[in-house]
DNA sequence: TAAAACCTTGGAGTGCACTCCAAGCAAGCG
DNA sequence: CGCTTGCTTGGAGTGCACTCCAAGGTTTTA
């Protein structure tokens, strides 16, 4: 039989989010799939990452398979933080290539993350925008709702 | 020749972000080209819009082409809103067949509304926890950044 | 009235971020 | 030892939200 390696195999009727297990202290060398765990990524999605240049080298078993270290999770964890902000996965990367050259491109990511920031500010104001919106509709049908039910009870 | 039908297709450096006219009152009919001046959209996206059923029915001039009206920016408005928010295409479809089906969908549309404020709520909170993480990112280049330039002038 | 700019359609194409596949090797357990 | 479960690869496929095209009709400007 093959072997699925999907996503919550089990009931498929409103799985439960993708809880990210909290990574135990005191290791530093984990397989793909407690990654897998601990970011809610699919082992497909950290593959992909690593051929596209967004992770740096993962350390590998005698055998070749992937060992994670704890400072692959960090990464990870400012990955997720970024992938928040809508940051296209190719800026990530180069962000990533940054990290690689060194101390020269210090300036470049300072100026990169407070473009994010901007991004960032920007988006958490639109979305407050966006919430005062929907207050008002929101309670446009709660009143209209109550009209309704007491033409209902006339 | 072919007309061209793009964005901005001026200066591609630095394209100034597609600024909103405002909509003038007094009026009540538009063509789709001021309306793509009003919301931002292209107009490819507005009468991909109208296929999808995302769109009530839009007036037409005796020749077939498209009028908008007021009541028609207002819905792009808010649709301009739910896109904000991440909320999928196929959503607001489902929205706006609610709104077509009449007072039946009252309850069903609060229940939407209310789902998507609590997910813009969600959403807010991520932002801001992202921005911390960024602040302290930010810091800790700047810091660097000013021991790299006293060991520069060192 | 002629040229330029604008609008129409269905269907096909694009870019992004995954997502999956097949075939095969690796690891842990009774 | 055999069984089950897990990990490996490159390349192909998916779903979403547009984005564009060709060929032609319409409206506005000079």
């Amino acid at each position: 039989m093959t072997v699925m390696e999907t996503t919550e195999p089990g009931t498929d009727t409103c799985a439960d989010p993708p809880r990210a297990t909290r990574r135990p202290d005191g290791r530093d060398q984990y397989t793909i799939s407690e990654v897998v765990a601990f970011t809610g990524l699919t082992a497909h999605t950290l593959r992909w990452y690593e051929r596209i240049g967004l992770m740096p080298h993962i350390d590998r078993s005698h055998t070749g398979q992937r060992r994670y270290r704890n400072r692959d999770l960090d990464w990870l964890d400012l990955v997720g933080k970024l992938r928040l902000t809508g940051m296209p996965v190719a800026d990530m990367v180069r962000y990533a290539e940054m990290v690689r050259e060194g101390d020269d491109t210090y300036a470049e990511r300072f100026e990169l993350l407070e473009a994010t920031r901007r991004d960032v500010r920007a988006r958490i104001a639109e979305l407050q925008d966006t919430l005062a919106v929907l207050d008002r509709k929101i309670s446009f049908y709660a009143d209209a709702g109550r009209a309704l039910a007491s033409e209902g009870s006339r």
